[in-house]
DNA sequence: CTCATGGTTCCAAATCTTTCGAACCATATC
DNA sequence: GATATGGTTCGAAAGATTTGGAACCATGAG
């Protein structure tokens, strides 16, 4: 059984469901350069949240779970837990569904300078 | 001669260069639903501020103006003098050779409820 | 069970954005 | 030239977001 498979209220933090997904509130998810980072890095697979680049030097754990939930509240990423840690996967599928092309259009720019 | 043609230098208000566009920033200044309206509305071609639909309801001057500002500083719209008033015109061709399909993901998305 | 680790929540402070009045500027029209 | 219109800028107030410390919680390892 897969994780997508599971109601979302399986989960212990609340997503957002696909159709609830707002462009705007996505688009201003990803408008932060630390949380597009993020993104960048879980985008070829799920990572842990405690092995992301962009979260790591020396960032509080209070601004870091932060970022992580404005991520997850927007809808662009699935928050799951993983032992002690925490995985962080990119909601490809809702995002296509609801914004079709739009992930791969932010993904596809160069990262630098941003 | 096309306005796209002159050096932005000749337009009297500030324009960002096609290099110097920031994605985040570019998303940033789209993250916001009235924003993201006169966007809508001038994707099919320029339009005078003074008709935006997005900006006309009692609105007042200097915070239309302040939105029109946002989305100028971004790179995502060019404004223009045109008589008494100011065209607002879509900088398409920057933003798809920047950010190729990011326009078209934006808005090709249904606008409600956003 | 105990401890270390990774994360969340709550709260307050700092920072950034948004809103809007007032003053001002430019162009068009009369 | 005078006036109306559409817009900018400035500055201040209101509102949101971000940051980070402290307390707390859950899991895995010993």
């Amino acid at each position: 059984m897969n994780i997508e498979d599971l109601p979302l209220e399986a989960l212990d933090l609340p997503h957002p469901a696909r159709e609830e997904l707002v462009l705007t509130q996505v688009l201003f998810a990803l408008s932060d350069p630390t949380r597009l980072g993020i993104v960048r890095e879980i985008a070829a697979g799920p990572k842990e949240m405690a092995a992301c680049d962009a979260l790591r030097p020396d960032i509080p754990k209070s601004t870091r779970s932060h970022m992580a939930k404005v991520l997850r509240e927007s809808g662009v990423v699935r928050s799951e837990p993983h032992g002690r840690c925490r995985l962080l996967r990119l909601r490809r599928e809702d995002l296509e569904a609801r914004f079709p092309g739009l992930l791969d259009a932010v993904l596809g720019t160069a990262s630098a300078p941003d």
